[in-house]
DNA sequence: TTGAAAGCGCTAACAC
DNA sequence: GTGTTAGCGCTTTCAA
């Protein structure tokens, strides 16, 4: 396969009977040229099929039209709407997009940053395990927007899950629960910070205590502990990490006969795929997942075609352009989430 | 960002003190040069942070060392293993993946795919939305790969869920169930078509009626009429066309109050994230879907690399590649399924 | 062993 | 309005 040999530009122009450069204006900008030679030039392009060298004019420019998204593990549920959300978002504006997944590996990480250079205009860096100092240093070489991270001069999208986990310790206050349980998770999460520090004032200002557990792994496996850990603290509710420990936490809870709402409530965080279909469905944090990643495209895509072209207002969003603009800046863009409120939280009966 | 100009192969020459031609061979095959000099070259390249351009290579070779993956819907959990599976082969041999995402649509596919050409050395086809002509068309320009599909001529990669479905039809009438319905999937499907093909035998051999239902879409919402079907056709099981739609089901029996597996034994196909999660957990197909996208990749990378060069033996995975050297004749490549027996089926009680 | 030069496909001056 | 030419960064003859 892949046998007939591509037309190249001057073959079009042979077969038009022009020069190379006359075929090339014809095709770009049919405006500089004369009408009918236009029309004939596009016209033989099109017979041949002639489709330009996405090298040769990457070559020239330096402009892949290719931006890459880079994650940690492209199996994980959370980040499949960031991938829906870049991807819509690039193709509106003809780009490519390459997507690397890094296998949780700072290693792969690093070198897939630096292979990238040159190879795409850009990246989107979600859920790094860089430090800020390597991101900082990759951003020198290629235009970079981070999701979920904080980096001085890289614009970045963060999704507010801090605000959404204090929505729903205000739902289970108002529920009437005294005593919550955080199933924290990994120590070096920049979203686990935020919320301990979120967490922390509103369970104050609530009235009710709160007892950090964790560190944990987001993952399901990770829920006995966690589930142990909130019975055995005594408490009436345990707000997980995410939603695959919430997940592995209801598990737990089932296998021991404990009710849930009844004599636990459970909360998750991210709205994955699979929270309504647990069995008590689960209430989550639901954050704007696709939207962030058509944010961290918009906000990619305006540094990289020049503040001011207007190329990325082609879609009528007018919201998500409004905060791109504003965030050209390199101020990170706050994304609000909100609580899912299902079955699996409820007054406690005890 | 990205202000620092990249150093070109012409600095590395002019820093080491020699011609770009040497530089370039001191890079590309240290053997053919002065030990000392490569050593030189080396060395400047690596402080300089040399890189080599992409689009340079490409321009002058032809060759992108770009593969992409091309699907229907990224967000499709079914694809999950896919993109894993492809990604991680393709890395091994230093290819990029370029994810493209047809949003179900002939159109765009089709577009995607004429773009690609000359942008990627070759493409994975996954569940494609064309017609055959007009995969086979693109095959002529494009180095392809198909999943579940098969094209005379293109080799393809082929999850046997129909030997599946059978296991699960041969399980059910273990427990005792005579009278089964399928409900089926899109009427264009081509696994569809097989798992009828597959069914009809099989139930007259185990001496079990089989009522087919639908076509249903692929998806939770087409779930409660496939219910209703099934629970008016007097069935004691139904085998969903997949796990989205078999959740569906389970929706729907739950809110009608109908013991699942009691009065109804419910499978689906694919063992998706969540199939485990719902309650009763669902009896499923499993395909190593993974493992389909590590064999698709390989497959592309046989013909790319040039049947004997060895590079994709890289991994270890004896299996694997055994196949791969066999399919590089265009045989498309059968992937065995297995039932995962869960709480969703058991003896009718009727 | 190394250097000079051609050229991949395209676009952008710069003539005419 | 159109043709000629140079050159993007690299690899690869072909000489030296």
């Amino acid at each position: 396969m892949a046998v007939r040999r591509q037309p190249t530009l001057r073959d079009i122009a042979a077969a038009a009977g022009v020069a190379v450069s006359t075929a090339s204006r014809a095709l770009t900008r049919p405006g500089r040229v004369n009408a009918d030679t236009a029309e004939r030039v596009m016209a033989v392009a099109k017979e041949l099929g002639y489709i330009p060298s996405a090298s040769a004019r990457a070559l020239l420019s330096g402009r892949t039209s290719t931006v890459a998204l880079v994650l940690p593990d492209v199996t994980n549920p959370v980040f499949f709407g960031l991938v829906r959300g870049t991807s819509a978002r690039l193709r509106e504006s003809g780009y490519v997009q390459v997507l690397a997944d890094t296998e949780e590996s700072v290693e792969v990480e690093a070198d897939t940053l630096r292979k990238l250079r040159g190879q795409v205009d850009g990246a989107v860096l979600a859920a790094s395990r860089l430090t800020d100092e390597q991101i900082a240093a990759a951003a020198a070489d290629l235009a970079l927007v981070v999701v979920n991270r904080t980096i001085p001069g890289t614009p970045g999208v963060l999704l507010d899950t801090a605000g959404g986990m204090v929505q729903a310790i205000e739902h289970l206050a108002a529920l009437g629960h005294t005593r919550i349980a955080y199933a924290g998770g990994p120590a070096t999460s920049w979203s686990d910070r935020r919320r301990r520090e979120a967490l922390v004032p509103a369970a104050e200002r609530l009235g009710v205590e709160l007892v950090v557990h964790g560190p944990y792994s987001p993952v399901r496996d990770s829920g006995p502990a966690a589930a142990d850990a909130a019975l055995a603290a005594g408490v009436t509710a345990v707000m997980a990490f995410n939603d695959l420990l919430a997940f592995g936490i209801l598990e737990r809870l089932d296998a021991l006969g404990v009710d849930v709402p009844g004599r636990m409530s459970v909360t998750g965080c991210d709205d994955i795929f699979g929270s309504d279909l647990v069995r008590p469905a689960l209430t989550t944090v639901r954050s704007p997942v696709e939207r962030a990643g058509r944010m961290a495209a918009d906000l990619l895509l305006a540094r990289l075609d020049g503040d001011g072209n207007g190329a990325h207002d082609a879609d009528g969003d007018a919201q998500d352009d409004a905060d791109a603009e504003g965030a050209v800046t390199a101020e990170p863009v706050l994304m609000p989430t909100d609580l899912v409120q299902r079955a699996s939280t409820g007054r406690p009966t005890a």
